[in-house]
DNA sequence: TACTGCAATGTAAACGTTTTCATATCCGAT
DNA sequence: ATCGGATATGAAAACGTTTACATTGCAGTA
């Protein structure tokens, strides 16, 4: 392992010299840096991460924070938003550092500690939810930070995210217009700030055309295939006049299809399904969901971007939303 | 941050005391080190990851190194084999940094240059090929390393895979006795440590049942979806005898549904179609896929462990393989 | 008592950088 | 010829640990 000390031993120069060459300082002889960066591509000099970091107190490493992924999850929400993360994280020479946040909290880890202790430059989250325990944690932190799915208001933090309150006036527009009146609004849980946005635009729609809201249109999911379809079992038997039921995503739709099945009623004729995310099932699901399309791996992307911003202080919104897309398939 | 310094100075001992009380060294009073743990506590302290590398010359990361993963992926795979190392490596302290080998070869910075940079203790590897770059690379470098789905041989390159020669004599013992007497392979890539070991088996299985090995039956998927579509709809029209075809994946054996369903050929009833790692959509598949379940989770923990291992010294096989499972459904 | 040896603690070097401050060199202007 | 002021370089501190080696103190033994 060559190191900035024994360049400068070969060039005659002090480890100073070396360091300043490397880093393209201005203070340098062109001839003297040319020579140096010779000497260091001829040793197969690598700078040492952890000696940088030390000193500068800041790693280029960018922690990726996921919480409530279980083992055989149904999509790739993760693995596409990490390569987003990761594809700009690469292109300014930053690594990703994995943190997952177990849901059995055995991990009493925080998220805090885990960034001080490797001095991450800043953090991404995914998958947080506002109740959990970490979402406080950051208002107190001095740790830049980007959230995805989650809104954000302090200073050192950022956002991104789809504008769920638009998608979900669209997609309720859509079965509006398929003349649909009784719809019902199948939400993930009340802790997720994209549960309640969605929701918030379920009802927007609803008041703008006049449709009665029922308190009991409102299912519980909790993101999850079999709540939503221990949740329609328990609700579709009792209401045969309802024609419509936005999910809050695709896996409690494809829930909300078995349940349906199982119990005769046919989709789309006596019940439309939209779904939310168009994870891959969605196009496989039979019938074919209708979904909004979430780009994760642009959100991750934006995400890691706007999270540079932030700690190289350049003047950026802490918020964003990217493009989504309304997607029609067959199931409503 | 509160540092070891400051511990020293409340507690009225030097430092190095004090990283004795904090890493469990024997020589140290019971009353000093329960006084120093406390104050540890008090002052909320945590351990400086880099400072603690740069003298011991190695950290506690891991680093997952994938190779030849797209932005649209159609499986959960590296996620799960994600999932799996993390869920060992935080069980022994350590964190996983990640790496991502790009197709498009932008990414010139090598593997060991990566692992050198950060000190890592040592690497994953999944989804390389034996013609990539790195794989030869590992051969040189001192570092320690588990490869999934790949074979090695070197002191301190572990592998960790299913028994893809048995598992592909399942599949086609399953085919065999199903009467099947003209059966295709349809190859991932040759450089593909999986995809040539499951040819072995196909092969041997038709010697031992004495059915002919024809050249033309060798097709080339490349382990994707549009390149296996397109060899068989060029191979399926001058082969109405062919009654079999064994996928060297899922995704594959999904463009081959494809085509035979464009051409209108029957599955299974003209065709019986096998694949390979049970992925989220062969359930979904239409019809259902045959095919052998590997559990990429478990790879990822064992591979791991075997890492760790490997790292500490401690005596072990260097190449394990883990259980999988044959699933049957309608397609074969 | 004086010595041996071990247990507990301290001292200081080392890890590989970056960076502040000081120094030396050089060029042009007076 | 002298000075001012860049410009290039060097010396050394600092980052927070671990650890080899030195020191102290104390119990046990001769």
């Amino acid at each position: 392992m060559t190191s900035i000390k024994d360049i400068a031993l070969k060039a005659n120069v002090s480890i100073a010299t070396v360091s300043r060459a490397l880093n393209g300082s201005a203070n340098v002889t062109p001839h003297t840096r040319a020579r140096i960066l010779q000497l260091a591509k001829e040793l197969d000099y690598h700078p040492n991460a952890m000696a940088r970091s030390l000193v500068q107190k800041s790693s280029r490493i960018f922690g990726y924070i996921v919480s409530g992924i279980k083992k055989g999850a149904k999509h790739t929400i993760v693995q596409d938003s990490l390569m987003g993360v990761y594809d700009y994280a690469r292109s300014i020479g930053y690594e990703i550092l994995m943190f997952v946040v177990d849901s059995d909290k055995q991990n009493k880890k925080s998220y805090l500690d885990f960034a001080r202790e490797h001095s991450l430059a800043g953090v991404i989250m995914q998958g947080l939810r506002t109740d959990d325990a970490y979402y406080k944690d950051i208002i107190d932190s001095q740790i830049p930070c980007v959230l995805i799915d989650l809104p954000a208001d302090c200073e050192r933090v950022g956002s991104v995210s789809i504008d769920n309150y638009a998608a979900a006036r669209t997609v309720m527009r859509h079965l509006v217009e398929k003349g649909h009146r009784h719809i019902a609004y199948l939400s993930g849980m009340d802790e997720a700030a994209v549960s309640t946005t969605r929701f918030q635009g379920y009802l927007s729609i609803l008041k703008e055309k006049s449709i009665e809201q029922r308190a009991d249109y409102i299912l519980h999911g909790n993101f999850s295939e079999e709540d939503a379809y221990a949740a329609l079992r328990g609700f579709l038997p009792g209401h045969p006049e309802l024609s419509a039921l936005f999910c809050a995503s695709d896996l409690m739709a494809l829930g909300a299809i078995k349940a349906a099945r199982e119990l005769g009623v046919r989709i789309p004729e006596q019940l439309a399904i939209v779904g939310f995310d168009d994870i891959l099932l969605a196009s496989f699901a039979d019938p074919p969901l209708t979904t909004v399309r979430q780009d994760f791996s642009r959100m991750g992307y934006e995400a890691a971007k706007m999270l540079y911003k932030i700690i190289k202080g350049q003047a950026t919104p802490h918020s964003k939303n990217i493009p989504y897309e309304f997607v029609v398939r067959q199931s409503g």
